[in-house]
DNA sequence: TGGAATGTTGGAAC
DNA sequence: CGTTCCAACATTCC
């Protein structure tokens, strides 16, 4: 379920229950009594990233997936929901094996919703400034943090480092500026292409080098190891992804 | 069938 | 007090 596309195709399908008023709430959420709902009308939904933000007047509940988390609109499934929301017109919202949390007001205010790299205010700018802040942080892990490429998870940071023919191990401040302004642009380029084929469910066949053993352009078997601060599953070709350090 | 994975947090350890 | 590390959470797939 998680990376920002998949919270994209969550935001239009559930873009119908704007304006809504929530007449029922439920499920085993702990952190949040989802009596509180009742009665408050949908004001706005909105993604950030991974975050799936239900904004009402008394308060702003936030969604994150983590990594099983599903959802279901106007029908449920074989479990209990984390939260299950139904609106005057008869629609509901299941989210289940996800995080549910109230947000407060100053937090909910803070988001950059330019740092996602699906959003409409996406600045690229930005992002190439918060990187060249950090010359010691490595690609790999520049890509998978929230703060700079909300939305990016794994999947995506493997491609967009095969795209452009970057060595995930690379410093961000030994990139030539073409190839930093590539990391960026690239990052919501494949966000949009797996948007497209996660729609079409043919995103897997699309992968070049998330889980893949040989490398597409060379034929030479791919590397896999667990790499950077995060210490997540990269897939990378030693030769043709330059390693700039 | 056990292990790993599209992720993050919170608390322990240093 | 800052940072780093690791368990915990929870589901599906191979």
């Amino acid at each position: 379920m998680p990376e920002g596309p998949s919270l994209y195709i969550l935001k239009e399908q559930s873009a119908r229950f704007i304006g809504q008023e929530i007449v029922h709430a439920g499920g085993n959420v702990r952190a949040l009594d989802p009596q509180r709902l009742v009665g408050q009308r949908i004001l706005k939904l909105h993604t950030w990233g991974k975050h799936f933000l239900i904004e009402m007047p008394d308060l702003v509940v936030r969604i994150h997936f983590l990594l099983f988390g599903t959802y279901r609109i106007d029908e449920d499934r074989d479990k209990v929901p984390r939260l299950s929301v139904k609106v005057a017109d008869g629609g509901e919202m299941n989210f289940y094996a996800c995080s549910v949390k109230e947000i407060d007001r100053a937090t909910f205010e803070a988001y950059d919703f330019s740092a996602d790299v699906m959003s409409e205010t996406w600045d690229p700018k930005s992002a190439r400034k918060k990187l060249r802040a950090e010359p010691g942080m490595l690609a790999c892990d520049a890509l998978l943090d929230q703060d700079i490429f909300s939305g990016v998870g794994n999947i995506i940071k493997n491609e967009v480092l095969f795209r452009i023919r970057v060595h995930p191990l690379s410093t961000v401040g030994a990139l030539p500026a073409p190839k930093l302004r590539a990391l960026v642009d690239e990052a919501r380029q494949y966000s949009f292409d797996f948007l497209e084929w996660k729609k079409q469910w043919v995103l897997k066949q699309h992968w070049l080098a998330h889980a893949k053993t040989i490398c597409p352009r060379c034929d030479i078997p791919f590397s896999k190891a667990k790499l950077g601060k995060t210490q997540r599953r990269s897939f990378y070709c030693e030769r043709c992804q330059k390693r700039y350090e």
